[in-house]
DNA sequence: GCACGTTGCTCAAACGTTTGAGCAGGCAAA
DNA sequence: TTTGCCTGCTCAAACGTTTGAGCAACGTGC
């Protein structure tokens, strides 16, 4: 006869309010969680078995209902980027997105943290049963772990990335949309020459992506992007901008990566003298905003992060509920957020002035 | 025979762990889930399960491990702050700190985020075995579902507030150091009339607590707040400021009842032509900071957000593990973070000149 | 008086693990 | 040969629910 070492001990179960109310367990059940009218028990009993489930403070053991049920309303959020070195805006309000749309869909969710451990281990905490669906946050292409979920029978909705055999569903933001709206709008206010900060090619699903549809679409309308104003995030932003600037025929815009990477450049532009957006236009990814006025605002692209956890969330139910179409990738459209760091370059403001 | 109506049919089970190994379930566990050592398993054997379980992609299911286990190695996050209207820094920064804490010590957090439910509702979802334990932000000392978890046996540990009847340990920023050191930092600046951002009173666990602190700091130096300088956040920032900056004698220093607040002052200052710091110091509360550069960096005092998960985590840690000492009520220290909204007032530049 | 339907409950199996107890076989000491 | 102790496995109960099937009691229609 196996023994509880643990605590526990004191949690009332079904039995002891079908003792309490004098019925059976299974009429607890019944009255307790029973689809509703599906099963005939008199009013009397009824009564009496809410009475005796409230005077002993009872709640049903989620663990076992689950079990039995085969659903436990709880979605698991992976994300290989978080990192505890910095505080990541971007992760910290799309994770709390993704908590409220998980609540208004009836699920909560479970954070999932722990670092430091092999694909597989992570694998089996994510496919343990505990959720009963998986978001996961931009993975790698060929990440390790979406070989092994792709054996479960796990419902994934990717966030914000695809894997390379596309086999998952996913949901993310019109980069193509957003690179051509970047694209126009630098050229509408002005600029011709223009650099990039890319992201370090580890970084992210599409680190090539966004640059070479940013190079296309400028080279549409004849503009070139020289491949040494093409530089990665990892290097320091003060010195590439030094670096830059001091060129005879300097750029007058840089698309920066993202938002936290325009905000760095925007920083670095203060300490260096070069004047926002006279002398150089900077503009950022994500759309980022929060309820600071910052000395600069970068102008941004990028999607509402409410609306993108509302939409995963409910791919991911459709999938969890059976949907078996053909593979969703959903894109939501992005849209354009004007910042104070977008502006006409300044031979052009002495032109018009 | 009652029959599964969902999917879910394709996970693999220990049974069928065993029946390719050649073992029984029995073994199966022992090898994979055993206590190292415990229990003697040939060589053999234990190579023959693991490979078995690796060829299957076996994943345990942790609802029925748990079940029999006692434990989950979850903690519950609930918060009865959150909304879904506006961005909040404060709650976004500090559950993605105790997502961190919980995974460097071996939790994975549940939040929690359904909301328009009844007390009784969260309370059956809170105390429903599904979490070891239970994190609570700041609610109010009176707050009916401490009630109900008072009763129940789920390890709570409430963070930032404290219960009417001191039942629950608790964890949270030293608020009289807090405000020694506002008063002290604004005195030491050189000023002598101060005013008050207050919060409304529903708002948190101590909307007075903090404004005697500070008022009583402030009198032992001989500094008088009258009433009608101690405004409610419910307020608007503007109509408040320019009422109060159109005294004849108008105060110096303002302090604001959290960050949030006080670069809504900020703003409100900036469009209303006062100047910071000269004619108006502004200080906060919380000491909020992120990488972004703002026009002005408010003055604060706070705790680190991964302090205080850490200990907070670690707290209720000690609880789940049969702490049974004398109640915990830990508190931490802040440290003042200097901002450009603290400055000496303008009459005292003036003399100093 | 019998077949049959309805009402209102209970029985017991099942979900997938964990783990104390049991057991077969080998071996050593008495 | 008996006793006792290892070693290495299996048995079966238990965790707390849910739910199809079963069943007693009571009409109701023929």
């Amino acid at each position: 006869m196996p023994e509880i070492t643990d605590r526990q001990t004191e949690r009332t179960t079904l039995h002891e309010v079908a003792v309490l109310a004098g019925v059976s367990a299974s009429t607890v059940s019944l009255v307790l969680a029973g689809k509703a009218g599906h099963r005939r028990i008199s009013e009397d009993t009824r009564a009496r078995v809410k009475r005796a489930a409230e005077d002993l403070n009872y709640a049903p053991n989620l663990l076992t209902r689950s079990l039995r049920r085969g659903r436990t309303h709880i979605l698991s959020f992976f994300s290989a980027f978080r990192h505890r070195e910095e505080a990541d805006l971007y992760m910290e309000s799309l994770s709390s997105a993704i908590e409220m749309a998980g609540g208004e869909s009836g699920y909560d969710i479970l954070v999932h943290c722990n670092f430091n451990r092999s694909p597989r281990e992570i694998y089996q905490f994510l496919n343990g049963g505990l959720a009963d669906g998986l978001l996961i946050f931009a993975p790698r292409a060929k990440d390790p772990l979406l070989e092994l979920l792709r054996k479960s029978s796990l419902p994934v909705v990717i966030l914000n990335g695809r894997d390379s055999n596309r086999m998952f569903p996913s949901v993310a933001d019109d980069v193509q949309m957003g690179m051509k709206l970047i694209a126009s709008r630098l050229i509408e206010t002005g600029h011709r020459r223009i650099a990039i900060f890319a992201a370090t090619s580890d970084e992210s699903r599409d680190a090539t992506t966004r640059i070479n549809l940013l190079r296309g679409y400028l080279a549409a309308e004849g503009i070139n992007v020289p491949d040494r104003w093409v530089r990665p995030a990892a290097e320091d932003a003060r010195s590439v901008l030094s670096d830059l600037m001091s060129e005879p025929d300097p750029p007058t815009a840089i698309y920066c990566w993202h938002d936290r990477l325009a905000y760095g450049v925007l920083a670095s532009c203060e300490s260096l003298g070069i004047s926002i957006p006279d002398q150089l236009s900077v503009i950022g990814y994500d759309g980022l905003h929060w309820p600071f006025q910052t000395r600069h605002v970068a102008a941004s692209v990028g999607v509402n992060h409410s609306c993108l956890a509302r939409a995963a969330v409910k791919l991911l139910d459709e999938y969890i509920n059976g949907y078996d179409g053909p593979l969703r990738e959903d894109v939501l459209p992005v849209s354009f957020s004007a910042g104070t760091s977008l502006g006409p370059p300044s031979s052009l403001q002495r032109s018009n002035s």
